[in-house]
DNA sequence: CCAAAATAGATGCATTTGCATGTATCACTG
DNA sequence: CAGTGATACATGCAAATGCATCTATTTTGG
């Protein structure tokens, strides 16, 4: 035995911690999804506009989003075909990569998206505000955020 | 405007705190997933497995499991029907309610559950380990946990 | 007690997803 | 420069998922 090898109680914390972390975001999502926001649009859809919204070109390649959600990239592929056809996005060749295809929004995909994201953050509130303190929600906003950034990093 | 309003400050925070909770579960979800744990079983029918192999009488009522995962009622029933034919678990009609099934694993099922998680064990504690200090790690439980206690009684 | 409403889980059918594959483009190397 | 390997995204096809519905059982309220 090394001293580098991890001892099995470190393994069982961060086993511990991951398992907490993953089934509250079940118990927050079970709600957010089943809520009168997403009728009108599938979540997973859903985020995808939002993501194109938050981003600084409001234009995205499809292989950047796909870096950050659990699906594969042929579903991404057809996701996109799906909000494509309702006018809620547009495809267009990326120019500096003739395999890349860049998403933005449309106006009607930036309506719908600002429609639905008002109730959904209102969800969100309800959950998440009287759950955490303030200062405890920025500690799980930081301790997230460092989680991720490792994660994306490795 | 009354005084037990949200704030937009509030709402803002409680949402940022969730995208970040929820972006941070996509990239340690898709590590995981991808990894060599995982070639036996898809990562949603090991959790059935798992969470079974956790409960204290070894046996759980399905719509106990499906309180818990991200998956419909009638996907979670064909997920078990799927395990079920590998003989990875066993039905049961439950003592007390006759609509009630009681989902048990087989020893194969226990098998299968150690081998996997043994190797599971060690991705998340590769991924969270080096991410967040032991204190952090123990935070990041207690919020997380505190966070889907109030959501599970609401 | 009884009828109505609610619940549990299986199933039909349509939709979504994932693996494998294909085509085109880009990056790298000799 | 040319060939090879890697990458980006679309598509075929099979599998997984979700909505709606069904049957049986339990719970509720008068």
């Amino acid at each position: 035995m090394t001293t580098t090898a991890p001892t099995s109680s470190a393994v069982r914390l961060a086993a511990e911690t991951w398992e907490s972390l993953f089934r509250s975001q079940v118990a927050v999502m079970r709600r957010l999804q089943a809520g009168a926001a997403f009728k009108k649009l599938p979540i997973k859809e859903y985020d995808v506009l939002f993501t194109l919204s938050r981003c600084p070109t409001g234009k995205l390649r499809l292989n950047e989003i796909n870096d950050h959600v659990l699906l594969s990239q042929s579903s991404l592929s057809r996701l996109v075909d799906r909000l494509e056809k309702r006018g809620l996005v547009e495809r267009s060749i990326a120019p500096d990569d003739g395999r890349g295809i860049l998403l933005g929004l449309t106006a009607a995909g930036q309506e719908l998206q600002k429609e639905i994201g008002r109730e959904h953050i209102r969800d969100i509130a309800e959950l998440v505000a009287p759950a955490l303190t303030a200062d405890e929600q920025r500690e799980l906003l930081r301790l997230t955020e460092k989680l991720q950034a490792f994660v994306a990093h490795k």
